[in-house]
Parts: C-alpha cells; structure tokens; sequence
DNA sequence: CGCTGTCCTTGACCTGCGTCAAGTCGCGGC
DNA sequence: GCCGCGACTTGACGCAGGTCAAGGACAGCG
C-alpha cells in the first residue's frame, strides 16, 4: 500500500506511525530498520472490529501480536458465559510471545476491545530468525519477566484488596503525576475495566461512587483527581510495597 | 562433605539423591553430568528450618534456587500482616530464575513452610556460563512459560471460582487418577493450603465440610475420595477449558 | 421530535466469605 | 498422668460484593 522512502519492505500495510511504533516496542528496540525490516518480513496488517474474535484458548499458537492501534483484551470464559480478563493490551505492545515460543497453543483467548489493526507475525519463520539472536532472545524474555511480574501483582490484588482500593490503584497507574491534581481519560469502557479488576459493572460504578468522597470525581469516562497522592494512598492500602520497577 | 564415585565436583553437601532430582530437572534435563557439574560449579546446598525467610520483595536478585528438600512459598505481605502465597514451589522445582535473568529485584518474598535443602545458584558466573547455551536459554524460557500459565490459571480461578470449586481443583490436581477412589496426602498444613488458594482457615474447614457429602472424607492430612471424577467435575465447576497441557 | 438501543448508575436483596470466639483433638514435655 | 500448645473445626455474625431490576443519560435514526 505504502511505500517507504527508502523503497522497501515495512509490512504491507503499516503507517510511518506504526513503524516507529515497532521501532520503539521493547521486543524491537535498539534493531536498525533494516534489522526490523528483515525480522518481520512475513508479517503482515490485520484490521479487526471491536468485539471480533482473534483466537481462542486452546488452538495452536501459529502467530503473535502487536497492537499497532485499538486495545485487545485476553480472556477466559466459563460454560456460563462468566470471562476472567487476564490482561488488556493496550496499543504499542505485543502479547502471545511466549505461547510462540513455547510452540503450544494459546493459554487464553483474545478479543478486539475497539476497532484495532494489528501486526501479526507468524512464528516459524520469526523464530527461525530469532533463535540465533542473543539479543533478541534476551528481549523476549525481558518481556516474559514483565508479564510475569504483571501476574504476580493482579494476584496479589485480587487476594489482598478490596474493590475501591483495587479501582484507586488502576486509576493510580493511569496518571503519570504522583500527586496534586489530574485529570485522566478513561480508555476503555467502563465494563470492561470492571472485568479486568476482578469485578461486575456494579461493582465500579459503586466503587467511584465511594471515591467522590475522596475528590475523585468520575463523569463519563474523564475523571478528574483532586489529589493523586490520595489515590495512591487508597491504591496501596492494602500496604504493598511495590515499588516502581515491581 | 560427599565424594561422587567419578570423584569431582558437585556442589558441596549434595547427596546421591539430589544429584539425580538435579538432572531431572526441567531446567537441567538432557545436560551431561559433566556439564551439570560445571554450570554449578558456584552453587551451595543450604538448609534452613521450616518459617525461615529466603529473601524478600525487593532484595536484589542474586541467586536463584532449586528446592532439594521440603517446600518454599513464594508469597507477598501487607503492612497489616495478610498475606497472599503466590505460589508453593515443590521438592525438584527451581524458582526465582526469571528475576535473576532480568538482573533486577526479587518480585515476591520467599520463606520456608517446612525444613528445606535448597541448592542456592548465585547469578553472575550461571547467566555468563548460560547465556551462550542455546539450550539453556531455551530452558529458561520454557520455565517462565509454564510459570506464566500457572499464573493465568491462578487468576482465573481467583476471578471465576467459589472457594469449594478451588479446593475441589486443587485436590484435583494432587491425585493422579482421572476417576474412581483415591486416597491423597496433603502435603501442607491446611493454613498454608488455605492462603495459597486465596482463602482463609476457617474457610478451607468449610469447603472440606461441604465435600464431605460429595464423598470427600478428610481426616487429618490425609483425604479419602470416593471418586475423583467427582472431584474433577466440580474443579471445573465454572468451566474452564483448561487441559491438561494449559 | 420521539423511538430504541447502549452504557451507566442506583436501589433492594441475598450470599459467600471474612472475622471473632469458643471449642476439640492430638502431641510433646515434665 | 496432667498441662499447655498448636492445628483444626464449628458457630454466630457482619459486610463486601454479586444479582436482579428499575431507571437515567445520551446517541443514532426514523
């Protein structure tokens, strides 16, 4: 579709926007262009509408992912229609890494939050790539540890905190300030946040009803802080010592 | 302290048996005994007695360790003193590898729930002998790939399971038989069982009460069941997909 | 303009689980 | 033997959060 000024071979259908965006991922970063170039070869653009579904649990991990623009969601799903969000992957991150590699099958299911486009990177021939590359290795499992250390936290979360203080926390991560006034634009739905914290709609709504006491104030899907310390302060409540890198 | 019959060099207080555990590991498994000896040509054995901390959130990762004998939950605290276990890690598993390969700090605690050898693996001289091995590096993926499910799983069952169902899962896992009578051993105090489902003492008792009609007798640390696929079913309760592989 | 649908909030109710407080049982020490 | 202690169970109670149902706000669309 595009044609890069240096005439070559960006995947079919990427922006100069997402090229830098690929440039910049942690999986990526610290390769020339020409190195990418080369990496993702056989990758190509996939554009899917919110709510479409792109694998699910159990089949055979054949591609991973970057999110180019949207937001993804990996789930679980009971018989009765209950979904556990193990993650939501916001746009300029890759997720399903480690199912590629691990050449098995997908451990969760994943599904569009919004209208998204993708890279979609087949395995073989990028781990074919890879697997002689020290750095590159290296990143991959940098990016395995990130993942794991996200786990460990929504499981302490979910043992150790209560609703509010786990909303204070998300809202928390959501701005960048540590303290004095914000004001923060909610991504996603207000559902599926709820999901992704461990809980029903109900459940936030009454949640933000409990932080307008607090000066948190939450009118569609902005919400403006009065003081983020005190959100902080609500979002480790329960005292987890986490510290910036954990 | 022991002389290997080939007269060299395993680590300082190793015994015939844990020789054996170490080249069963996932993490070692396929290496020579000669290339075993050298890779942990650093490490120590080190005992230590039940309660004992190893390390805690935060400390710098330095080592990385394979449970020889006994077990050592991995677990995170509040500053009112709750705590959630993350995870048990059984006699023949290593931990800890993923942070020492990130270079960076301990994610979680980690102390003794019984009397334990643990063999202690300092970072530096393994990742400089490792980080070559193709093999090895291999290896340590696949160990945090499996961590990474685990992790998944324990959020799903957090989000989408009653406390019975996670007993019933768990009890699940502990017998090898797919159906028909079993009798297991908890290999635990039920205290420690309790927080590593996510639940309380007082709660484990109950779901154990509330087994008791479906034909599940706990006596002690032992439990006789009347037939595991009753067991299995009501792990799944909420139906998960989960197989035996994820 | 009203119709309809989606998203969100609120209320009323119920229940699962945590909390606190007694127990009971078994075990080691003396 | 008796005592004390730690591990476990059981009961009573309260509350956080799930469930169900009824709106309100707002957008798209006739």
């Amino acid at each position: 579709m595009r044609e890069t000024t240096d005439g070559s071979r960006w995947p079919h259908g990427t922006t100069e926007k997402d090229e830098l965006l690929l440039l910049e991922l942690p999986l990526f970063s610290g390769l020339t262009t020409a190195e990418l170039q080369s990496l993702l070869a056989d990758a190509r653009v996939a554009v899917a509408p919110a709510a479409s579904l792109l694998f699910l649990q159990g089949d055979p991990a054949r591609h991973f992912y970057v999110v180019l623009e949207g937001w993804v969601k990996l789930f679980r799903t009971t018989a009765e229609g209950d979904e556990a969000i193990i993650a939501i992957v916001p746009q300029g991150q890759s997720f399903a890494e480690a199912a590629v590699f691990e050449e098995s099958s997908y451990p969760v299911s994943a599904a569009m939050v919004d209208d998204s486009r993708l890279l979609c990177i087949p395995a073989e021939p990028f781990l074919d790539k890879v697997i002689n590359d020290r750095r590159m290795v290296m990143k991959m499992m940098a990016s395995m540890s990130r993942r794991l250390r996200q786990l460990v936290n929504q499981v302490e979360d979910l043992t150790l905190k209560s609703s509010v203080e786990r909303v204070a926390g998300y809202l928390a991560e959501l701005c960048a300030e540590d303290d004095g006034a914000a004001i923060v634009r909610l991504p996603l739905d207000k559902a599926v946040i709820a999901k992704h914290l461990g809980m029903q709609p109900e459940t936030l709504s009454r949640s933000f009803a409990r932080l307008r006491g607090e000066g948190i104030i939450a009118e569609g899907n902005t919400v403006r802080i009065s003081d983020v310390a005190v959100l902080r302060r609500l979002g480790r409540q329960n005292g987890d010592r986490r510290s910036g890198a954990a």
